[in-house]
RNA sequence: GCCCCUGUAGUGAAGUGGAUAUCACAACGGUCUUCGAAACCGUUAUCCCAGGUUCGAGUCCUGGCGGGGGCACCA
């Protein structure tokens, strides 16, 4: 890259000038005309050179100048003392050229290199529906996972399904009162699915109704802990069964595989046993509970083990943790669930360390917000709440009516990248207010419109090889102008692909291709790129291609597929 | 009450301590006999308040105010 070539040459001056340790910045200048960098090296270090800002950004540039750096055109000062960078045309000319040799390597990382990495996304709960929320969480998770993969490490995609809880047990409760043929009576998956989910939310309303209810949801819950043969067991197993094929069918139709599953109910009777083995160190007995004291890491207390005996969310998500490391040994273990559960999992983390230290360094926690809906906070025990096969189909049949005869991998492609993107282009932490008039759009900043650039130059260059032009590629006519927006654009990606992957932070690469690709559809409004009388005619190609192979890169980062026309 | 996150055009969002704060939607006005108009070009409008640190603050610190979340046996 560009800037760390630039960074290294300035560092180099400023210890030939005893100003060496220098934290500078170098940046892309926010109006273009400035340059191609810019950098504070001269401001920040003025005070400890004992210089006036500009004196000293003189003194560097001279420096700078004399090395004849390869690809600089013209230094500058400007300002309180910036120091700005135009290159040469040449140099994103370059870029552009391999761009087109790399192809979809292009901007590929090695930051994890040699490493493993283990990602736990999309985790559900196996008998509540697979809901707006969720999909929050697999467009984050997915597309941490592929830059995961994008930074060299050897990657492997887990989900931590819930199979075992009250809520369960509730839904259980009626699944067997109303008796199991009504399940089989359900003639498609659908209905099964419909079936069970009102089940659980029956199951949760009888539950406070009525203390009856009550003894014998107890009774199931310690069929279900102690994995006890019989009736009630055969019945769960049918209906964790029915909901897991379900998650494996839509989460793939969202574009997510994933390697391995940890139940809920192993991680439970692992952090079981974790919490009982380290009584009197760590965790300990108040109220008739087990709990750990967070007061002594500056959070709060939390119950491991209910006064029943068994482990709650914060035993199994220490159990969890356990198995992730004994069974994969990462040297990163990344896991997504919504921001709710930040000061859940500190306090867990917490708690970890000190059974082992490797577990919390080891572990990257990153969060996604809530779904709003005009305001208010969704929640699938109210009902209501959109499913994320709904919004999908829904958003299929908008795409059909603007674009007929389109293979239905197409039509996915599109829909489901305009969810996915709504999600991706807003740092990922904060609520989403969910308006679907507006918020799943295809125009604008989109899923479809990034697409929709990207199978547009496809088909520009398509008609240009069916006339006998193609992309150059090494040798070429590049044009007699300054370099244009797109093309300078193009030779971030790199750059961006690195911060998204320091902060694994997805909506860097999303803001980016917006950028990139109204650059090159400003171009492309311009440009009449199939002029077979420019000698340029095949760099401008190169340009095209190179445009859709960054977009169509970074949309697969996001985990959004390319539909080959819309 | 304590702790964490958060406050940017009418709306939804970007913005590694830097120069003239960016993008979209909405509104208004243009551009298809021409490589795909899900596009392009143009106009209007913004950093919650008060202090502080700094050569420089939307960004860091302190204190308010508003929003969200967490705080003992749900996940």
């Amino acid at each position: 890259m560009f800037s760390d070539l630039l960074r290294g040459e300035i560092d180099t001056v400023l210890s030939s000038m005893g100003l060496s340790g220098v934290v500078f910045a170098i940046e892309h200048p926010t109006v273009i005309t400035h340059g191609d960098f810019a950098t504070n090296a001269a401001m920040v270090a003025a005070k400890a050179a004992g210089k006036n800002p500009r004196a000293l950004a003189e003194e560097i540039v001279a420096a700078l100048e004399a090395k004849k750096i390869v690809g600089i055109r013209t230094i500058s000062i400007a300002g309180p003392g910036f120091i700005n960078f135009t290159l040469d045309d040449s140099v994103f000319r370059d870029e552009v050229l391999r761009i087109g040799e790399e192809g979809m390597h292009y901007g590929e990382q090695h930051s994890w290199k040699g490493k493993k990495i283990l990602v736990e996304h999309s985790s559900p709960n196996l008998f509540k529906p697979f809901h707006i929320g969720h999909l929050m969480n697999n467009a984050v998770g997915e597309s941490i996972k592929r830059l995961a993969e994008f930074s060299g490490g050897s990657v492997t995609a887990i989900s931590f399904p819930s199979d075992i809880s009250l809520g369960i047990a509730k839904a259980v409760y009626v699944v067997a009162h109303d008796g199991i043929e009504k399940l089989h009576a359900c003639t498609s998956e659908k209905e099964k699915l419909a079936y069970l989910g009102d089940c659980y939310v029956k199951g949760t309303q009888l539950y406070e109704e009525s203390d009856t209810v009550k003894e014998e949801v107890r009774t199931i819950t310690e069929t279900l802990f102690n994995g006890t043969q019989g009736e009630i067991l055969s019945i769960f197993e049918e209906c964790k069964r029915i909901n897991l094929d379900y998650f494996v069918s839509i989460t793939s139709r969202l574009g997510s595989h994933f390697d391995a599953y940890i139940f809920e109910s192993e991680a439970g009777k692992v952090g079981e046993e974790l919490v009982h083995s380290h009584m009197d160190d760590i965790f300990k007995k108040s109220e008739g509970a087990i709990i750990y004291e967070g007061e002594q890491d500056d959070l709060h207390t939390r119950v491991f083990i209910n006064k029943d005996g068994r482990p709650t969310y914060e035993a199994k998500d220490l159990g969890l943790l356990s198995l992730k490391f004994s069974r994969y040994e990462p040297d990163l273990s990344l896991f997504i669930t919504d921001h709710e559960q930040t000061s859940h999992f500190d306090v867990v983390i917490a708690a970890a360390k000190k059974i082992d230290p490797v577990w919390g360094a080891h572990s990257v926690h990153r969060t996604h917000g809530r779904m709003t809906f005009k305001g208010q906070k969704m929640s699938s025990r109210l009902g209501g709440v959109p499913l994320a096969s709904d919004i999908i189909d829904t958003l299929a049949d908008e795409v059909r009516e603007r674009a007929q005869d389109l293979p239905v991998e197409d039509v996915d492609a599109v829909a489901i990248g305009a969810v996915k993107f709504a999600i991706l282009r807003a740092a990922a932490g904060k609520n989403i207010n969910f308006d679907p008039e507006t918020s799943l759009s295809f125009e604008g900043d989109s899923g479809p419109y990034l697409q929709y650039t990207a199978v547009r130059a496809h088909s520009v260059l398509r008609k240009a090889e069916a006339e006998g032009y193609t992309p150059c590629v090494g040798d070429c006519t590049c044009p007699e102008g300054e370099a244009a927006l797109i093309e300078k654009m193009l030779a971030r990606f790199p750059e961006v692909v690195r911060l998204a992957i320091e902060e694994w932070a997805p909506h860097h690469i999303a803001t980016y291709l917006l950028e990139t690709a109204q650059a090159f559809n400003g171009w492309y409004g311009n440009t009449k790129i199939l002029d077979t009388g420019n000698p340029s005619i095949r760099y401008n190609l190169a340009v095209t291609k190179a445009t859709t192979d960054v977009i169509t890169r970074g949309l697969q980062l996001l985990g959004i597929a390319m539909p080959s026309k819309m």
